[in-house]
DNA sequence: ACGTTTTAGTAACTCGAATTAGCAACACGA
DNA sequence: TCGTGTTGCTAATTCGAGTTACTAAAACGT
């Protein structure tokens, strides 16, 4: 175990004081140091393989350069766990685009304790992002981290606090337009979950806006309420589907939603799209090679994390952030449970490139919305 | 934005000196502090809400307390990703329980550079677990960081350091043998990957291991490698299905290969598990949802985790730790895909709870093998 | 009443680097 | 030859807590 060399010993080394050695190896300007003394210690660093260590810079600084990913297990867990990988690399490389590293936290189910506080009040972290945060988190975060930089992960009702989402309201509607440009008129709604969810609220709304762009009435008799599981899509759709008339498409707010609505179908010998066409939200990994590969919306993960990550890098920086509230836009990826493309063809020679594309930073920069 | 308090600002406040109350709140032993004293000073720590700062902790003590988790995005990507929340909340947790946070760390693509050194030389973990570790890695590691506690997330050929896997050949064996007991004689494989591969390698050793004890000749002809992707699957899937005779079962090492060779059994209008019956491996999210619902083993990917960061605290204490190898047992989920189960009955209750239970801790502890 | 032990506490040092203030040595102008 | 700069470097302080070494006061024994 060989020992790490310290500032100190480069310093003996080079024939210099400590002070000189940090002023070469930092750079620091308006020092006068001459260029004998200068490769004198970088030489010694060199031979030593000195490297600063992170601890003593973060107690003479004040500042620990780091970043807190906080993981809320919450209720729509699954949704959450599914994007995990990419937004929480889309955080991190936002965090170390700024010279941040990632404290990656999770708190217990079943935990209403102060886990994350201690984060701040210890000074693990300079700020945090909130996954998944609950209603309840409003009043733990204003009782509990009054003053430290968070930015949450979707948006909290009642709270003030900076936050990137995604653009539901609009995504919604992009899905709905599509299934009215196909031809549909007669178009059920099966949200991801209560309207109680902000995120479940705006699809609807995204909903009833694209109807009403078209000139359709809504029609209340065909929405019906997910709960971010197959089971409940499975429901949901027979209820639909036993409507006179029945619907001719359906937008499912939610894929893992769709999965259960596309079983119910399947029951029912039901063929999609031909008899009912769907289209899904969220674009998790794999439903373009279940039969038939999903419609969907695609929501932009990795972006999310990345903004996350930017927009609290900023506000720990003391930047005045205008307006630190930050929508995402979403993409229509088109496959074939909604009708559009032909029936299966046989080339699929690019939906590996289409897996890997997920996830990449095309949508950022994002729109701002007030 | 409040001033955080100090310990010498709770000394100042009970009217003793700072040694006094790091005695106190540290309930150092064989000090001896009057009741009066240390009612002070519990008191006035309360008051100001003070929280040792961790910074200065790591200085004085020489240990960071931080775990690294550093996740190599290599070739099977996609694999990884569908496990790193379990994987993460399970190394996050068994740090937790030693008092460790932990640091995620992405190594950008295509950057062979000294990414994860920097953790070690700069002191920012006491160690750090390496998922996906690739070929080039044990290189890597040994010139970088000889003498930190590394464990690796996966096998690597070459290497000497301690790891935590699945046993894979186990898990093959299983998947096999459940085929042979439905009647099967004719079983194919298709692999996850090339066999250069260690989890590849193990899961074709497991699959001819049954073969082997249920008397049956290891038939290369029925044998394909997969390279991760559904498009290798759909390939494999039709050769084999070209053969004369065909096989009436086929153990695909991997789901998302699966999810190849199910699209393309499709195609062929070849019923599932009726013309052919098919297990998978993994039991990634969402296969319980598909068309037939697919049999598979399920690996146990929160024990992963849960292992590596329990393993990493003890070599970093120290422990003589005598095998720090590692081998998680793995499981087999019957569905629908095999052939056991009758079909769809229309009752599914059991489907969700199932979901959540995915990546529980009971599948540890594991396991030790030589 | 004086030495010894115990009690209850504190001063001072440590960790490793950044930074402020300052100090020799030399150059230059008058 | 004496100020006044300028160059090139260093001593000393700081960050916040843990820890060792030591001390003043009280208690105790003889």
């Amino acid at each position: 175990m060989a020992k790490r060399a310290t500032a100190k010993e480069v310093a003996d080394r080079a024939g210099v004081s400590r002070t000189t050695v940090s002023f070469v190896l930092n750079n620091v300007a308006g020092m006068r140091i001459s260029d004998e003394t200068r490769q004198a210690v970088l030489q010694a660093a060199l031979a030593l393989d000195y490297h600063p260590d992170a601890t003593a810079r973060r107690m003479v600084s004040g500042r620990t350069k780091m970043l807190g990913f906080v993981l809320n297990q919450n209720l729509d867990q699954a949704l959450a766990d599914q994007f995990l990988p990419q937004v929480l690399t889309g955080f991190s490389q936002a965090a170390a685009a700024q010279g941040y590293k990632v404290l990656f936290e999770t708190i217990p189910p079943e935990t209403d304790d102060t886990a994350y506080a201690q984060l701040v009040r210890e000074r693990h972290v300079d700020g945090f992002a909130l996954s998944g945060p609950r209603l309840d988190d409003a009043a733990r975060l204003a009782a509990q981290v009054q003053n430290a930089p968070v930015v949450l992960l979707g948006q909290l009702p009642g709270s003030t606090r900076p936050f990137v989402d995604v653009d539901n309201r609009g995504g919604a509607a992009l899905a709905t337009q599509h299934l009215l440009e196909l031809g549909h008129r007669r178009i059920g709604l099966i949200t991801n979950a209560q309207p109680a969810y902000t995120a479940s609220a705006d699809r609807l709304a995204g909903y009833r806006k694209a109807l009403e762009a078209a000139g359709l009435p809504f029609n209340a008799e065909l929405v019906r309420y997910g709960n971010f599981t197959p089971q409940s899509g499975m429901q949901a759709m027979a209820e639909l589907a036993s409507l006179k008339p029945a619907p001719t498409a359906v937008f499912v707010a939610s894929d893992t939603v769709a999965l259960g609505a596309l079983q119910c179908l399947r029951r029912l010998h039901m063929r999609v799209p031909r008899d009912i066409a769907l289209v899904g939200f969220d674009d998790i990994p794999l439903v373009e090679f279940i039969d038939p590969p999903l419609t969907t919306v695609r929501l932009p993960a990795y972006g999310l994390g990345w903004g996350a990550g930017e927009l609290l890098t900023r506000l720990i920086g003391g930047d005045s952030v205008e307006n630190p509230r930050i929508f995402l836009e979403t993409e229509l990826i088109v496959r074939e449970s909604c009708g559009a493309n032909a029936a299966p063809n046989g080339t699929k020679d690019d939906a590996d490139s289409e897996l890997r594309d997920v996830g990449n930073r095309a949508n950022w920069p994002a729109q701002t919305v007030s």
